[in-house]
DNA sequence: CTGCATCCGATCGGATACTG
DNA sequence: CAGTATCCGATCGGATGCAG
């Protein structure tokens, strides 16, 4: 059977599933360039496909392509109508895109504690705390406290 | 280059990046079947190798044994001395591996709002806390809190 | 500028059988 | 019980070139 994700003292008794929360996610997420594409789009603002083209190396227009129609399928991203310039396409998360961003968050956070050899030119393992600036960071940690 | 992961203005000027976080951590969570893992292993408490076969549908033993092989060699999971049992075989999280939890917290919660037609037999969208039972859970919703 | 078409090589992983 | 070994098919994605 397909099971329930947390051991059974945890969860809600009357909570039945009917797949699992996680298998269900890492349908989208589970892709290559995936998360690097929705950090882009969505932590850094870049929205244009030659931008996220040049902003992640290795990348390919081929599969940023597909990643772009499947995400856009999934209703994680948009265009965004932008009709003061023509031909300029602009992606944009959605709210469901939205809602991905703290698990990106806590993605860096694993990343800085436990892969700060490759990630900081000092090689310190680092908390979020300690990454990002105190007034606007504290907006974003914020969303790891809702829902 | 590559490149921080998040707008500039947002982080810490004196945090000099070399690789990007995110990308950092899925180099292993990127892995087919890894987050199921974590989740048998982590959650679930399932510790042994013909169980994990089971509990799994479609995963080999082949493949298990490559992803095991993989946590391992990176340090999120280990083979726990059972000196009673010989030959048993039993696996749990690493410090690291509880680190990663979290994430996998972070994919619940998504997948329980915008998959609830997948996940829940009733398709009614849910938030973590509609979830977990009261107390038990908070300690593992604490662990988003942390670090 | 924003893609799509074609081609092809590499890799990943599924099936099955087998071993200490 | 806890894996390995071998084989092979599917998929994924890189390279390149072209189109609206």
């Amino acid at each position: 059977m397909e099971t329930p994700a947390i051991v059974k003292g945890v969860l809600r008794p009357d909570v039945k599933f009917q797949q699992c929360p996680i298998k269900a996610s890492m349908g989208v997420f589970g892709r290559k360039w995936t998360m690097l594409l929705l950090r882009d789009i969505g932590f850094r603002k870049i929205d244009r496909f030659n931008h996220l083209l040049e902003s992640i190396p290795g990348l390919t227009p081929r599969v940023l392509s597909m990643r772009l129609r499947e995400l856009e399928r999934d209703g994680i991203i948009r265009k965004m109508d932008d009709q003061t310039s023509p031909g300029i396409v602009r992606w944009t998360l959605t709210e469901k895109g939205e809602d991905a961003l703290p698990i990106l968050m806590r993605l860096i956070a694993f990343g800085s504690k436990w892969y700060a050899k490759d990630v900081f030119e000092d090689k310190v393992p680092r908390s979020l705390n300690e990454i990002f600036t105190k007034p606007e960071a504290q907006q974003i940690v914020q969303r790891l406290y809702e829902s």
